[in-house]
DNA sequence: TTCCCTTACGTACGTCGTAACTATT
DNA sequence: AATAGTTACGACGTACGTAAGGGAA
């Protein structure tokens, strides 16, 4: 189980194609059909079908292995650079759309203010995404928003060491289209939410997931899948009546066309969360502690 | 970054020494110290003092990365083997010592009246062993105690697909000594306990660390640190004055020399998880189901 | 001097590409 | 017939062991 081969898999499986996934890798066809009959017969079974090209059972399940695994391997590459890297003279950020707030944008030009010539780069991304970025050493920082019981982490997907800081926690809230019989009470119950249709944007809004896990429920059953980063977009769709989302109640409000209301939950509110390595470089560490002080 | 080379990093790490690491992996001292040259030279930084043998700043911060990678290595190669595996004839168990309750006994008992002929073996390791166990195959199904918030997963280490389901959840209580001035209280809170003495006993109690997350403090600090995985031995210290542990009422009570106080904490229980598969075998399926039916 | 890690070197195996082959549409 | 994955085979590189070399206690 070579790392190279499991990158090869996930090339196939993804590609769909043993001749695209040698392209991809800069390998020759041969090459990748090699690596997978090698993988097959170290693990005895078949791991991808031919003729249409996809995955076997096995290969889904070994698929679900060879991704986090490929992302520690590059962790740890990682790691071990950042020691001995220089400082970066640029700071690149990864967040998801909602953690991009007007604080956040302050306590940015705070810091740039303290360091003339400090060059910044801003990255919107799904929540894995940011994690994933910042493992990788894309980015130098991560802002993840989510919903999580006051004072407790979000549940980020554990896949290498990494140190987490809460910078902002408000209320939760739903955003409803503007003429929805719901949307001109002050608050509404999350538990009386469960059943509405909801839109499932994991990479802008809430993910349903984390409701239904913070709730204790099985309810937040998605309506319609929204795959991009922008806020704005969803908001259109919930504004026409596709469905309700959750998020922050400032970034939700204002919103054309939609209306927020805050949640009122037991212990449940929405919670932003700065994702660093362990050992910041100095404008990170900087601008962790310019956060800090807005929360 | 070969796991093969991180393999032997591990070995010569845990040995302090390249022969020592070498036999015990069947190569010659040559090959291992030639492994760790590979690695320094594809890292860029030395990663192993020599003279005496350990590991440097990188080679520390490399094998944070190198144990969960080879785990979940050996977790993958486990679960692709059990998709070809026929049902266990032999149920294995994995458990935490607090977990291997009445009741945890008398649901094997029941299973095993109903498939005669399965023979059965039990072993008692620490939380993250136990959970090690399971991954990769060495044991059918693991049980897991310590301490959450009510309803929520125990924290457990995330290396890989797995299922969790709550089998008990009972008070948490504290292991005084028998003559202790809060040793005839009927309730403790347990931020009054913070900076009590405490004995860290992370296989056999409930971790220090998972107190001090769970209520959300700085204390719990210990004073005397026990391995074994002998809740036995652990009474002994506290009933000697050593200091306090945490564990659930029915476990804690009874100990000849201590006596066991309920906590009152807010939104905090002791919880027994079964850890085990996403696809388990038949016996294991109906000894989960067996659990359940006593919760 | 001894112990232990490193380096040199030869061999064996593994991996890749070229090219011929085969199967599916 | 064309497209796409497999197999055969040869060249190259890598990884191991043996054995000689070097530095610290």
């Amino acid at each position: 189980m070579d790392p190279h081969l499991l990158r090869t898999l996930v090339a196939v499986v993804e590609h769909r194609s043993f001749s695209a996934a040698a392209r991809a890798l800069g390998y020759t066809q041969s090459a990748v059909s090699q690596h997978i009959a090698s993988l097959e017969a170290d693990l005895g079974t078949k791991l991808v079908e031919r003729r249409p090209v996809g995955p076997t059972g096995a290969g889904e399940r070994l698929m679900e292995h060879a991704g986090p695994l490929l992302l520690r391997l590059d962790a740890a590459r990682a790691d071990i650079a950042r020691l001995r890297a220089a400082p970066p003279t640029r700071l690149t950020l990864a967040c998801t759309p909602a953690a991009l707030t007007p604080s956040l944008a302050a306590a940015l030009a705070r810091v740039r203010r303290g360091a003339p010539g400090l060059a910044a780069g801003v990255r919107v991304l799904g929540p894995d995404a940011v994690v994933r970025a910042v493992l990788t050493g894309e980015a130098d920082l991560g802002l993840v928003d989510g919903a999580a019981a006051p004072n407790d982490p979000l549940p980020l997907p554990d896949a290498g060491p990494m140190a987490t800081v809460g910078v902002a926690e408000e209320p939760l809230a739903v955003l409803l289209p503007a003429g929805h019989p719901l949307a001109g009470r002050p608050a509404l119950r999350l538990a009386d939410l469960a059943d509405a249709h909801w839109i499932d944007a994991p990479d802008t809004a809430v993910p349903l997931a984390q409701l239904r896990a913070a709730a204790h429920t099985d309810g937040f059953r998605p309506r319609l899948a929204y795959g991009g980063g922008d806020l704005a977009g969803l908001v259109r769709l919930v504004a026409a009546g596709h469905g309700l989302a959750a998020t922050g109640l400032a970034a939700a409000a204002g919103q054309p066309g939609a209306v927020a209301v805050r949640i009122s939950a037991p212990r449940l509110v929405h919670r932003t969360e700065a994702v660093h390595p362990r050992t910041p470089a100095e404008p990170v560490r900087a601008l962790v502690e310019a956060l800090g002080h807005t929360a």
